[in-house]
DNA sequence: CCGTAAAATAAACGCGGGTTTACATAACGT
DNA sequence: ACGTTATGTAAACCCGCGTTTATTTTACGG
């Protein structure tokens, strides 16, 4: 048992090591082009233990994705004030903190990415949205939420457009909070 | 002066052709997926005159998308139709042909095509869109806009989700006419 | 202690990318 | 008609990528 910190040899610690650097790497650079080696100079070990430990660039994605996407900060609350809360978690979630939307949106430019997104996107954030929503048309409300929530993040992250990027004004958040809480109504 | 048809050796047909098949490849893989090999391809001519006529892939890309971003397709119309006439034409453009928004979108993953991407957006759409709308809040309502459709481009293209892949229902183009309306009013 | 297996590293491999270079061919003025 | 210039091609170059292989280093049971 070593209790030392540090530069102990543990592959549970090391694997964790590169998924957290994965998360960051994949929420700011986009599948192709963030490297295996930004990733893994990142968390300061060898690329060849992504191979060893996930398999592959592909399957470290999945990993990386499939931790980070959570529904629970979508439904966690109540019908009422859904539009509200939503609003104020993008417009304050910065840009440094690892975050799905930027994953989801960075990841439509790869194939292989792309097929990865889509499947955990169904899986983890449509399906229980769509249980939580219920309904003849709850596929459809699900499909508009994530839509105009990623549409509101690629220009506030990734194409940062002025009056979405920085410090959103109260206006444009009171606007997503109508737009959104109307989807749930 | 020749009339003739086929491989008759014409600069200005030549390069038209190229960004002919750029814009085309462009709209549906992604800047590092979209191979010069493939573009040339397409165009039946050569690899190495794309630096000839453009100078570099990037450039390429950047005459590519700028021939295509159109902001007449928008504002080409009454305002109190606005919501409906966008709704109609998001709605039924096809994943088949040539369009903005996907290159848009799938421009957001690469450095340099977003680079690119961001000031031709400000440039060719967000500015005779502000002017457009006018008032104060002019800017906000066009950051709206085209977040709210990229978003839903997004899903219906990119990661096609299936309400909103393929034939959207009425209830959710009149629920986009609708949220669009709301951006103009 | 020591030997064995796990963990981590270093270096190379194979591949495809954009781009450049050298060469071939068609068009056009004189 | 011919030589010059514009146009197009073929092949190579250089680089970085994900991945594999061979080797070294650490941990742990006997």
């Amino acid at each position: 048992m070593n209790t030392s910190v540090g530069k102990v040899r543990d592959a549970e610690r090391t694997a964790r090591a590169i998924l957290r650097a994965a998360q960051k790497i994949f929420s700011t650079r986009s599948y192709s082009e963030a490297g295996l080696r930004d990733i893994t100079s990142m968390a300061g070990v060898n690329p060849a233990l992504v191979s060893r430990y996930f398999g592959s660039k592909e399957k470290l994605f999945e990993a990386a994705l499939s931790d980070v996407l959570d529904v629970d900060v979508l439904i966690g609350g109540g019908r009422e004030d859904f539009g509200e809360r939503l609003a104020r978690l993008f417009t304050e979630a910065g840009v440094e903190q690892i975050n799905p939307l930027p994953m989801l949106v960075l990841a439509t430019a790869d194939t292989k990415a792309r097929k990865v997104a889509l499947r955990l996107l169904q899986a983890r954030i449509i399906e229980p949205l769509v249980e939580w929503f219920g309904g003849a048309d709850a596929e459809e409300r699900a499909a508009r939420l994530v839509a105009v929530a990623t549409g509101f993040f690629t220009f506030r992250i990734l194409l940062p457009l002025e009056p979405l990027a920085g410090e959103v004004s109260p206006a444009t958040r009171q606007w997503l909070a109508k737009t959104l809480q109307a989807i749930v109504d």
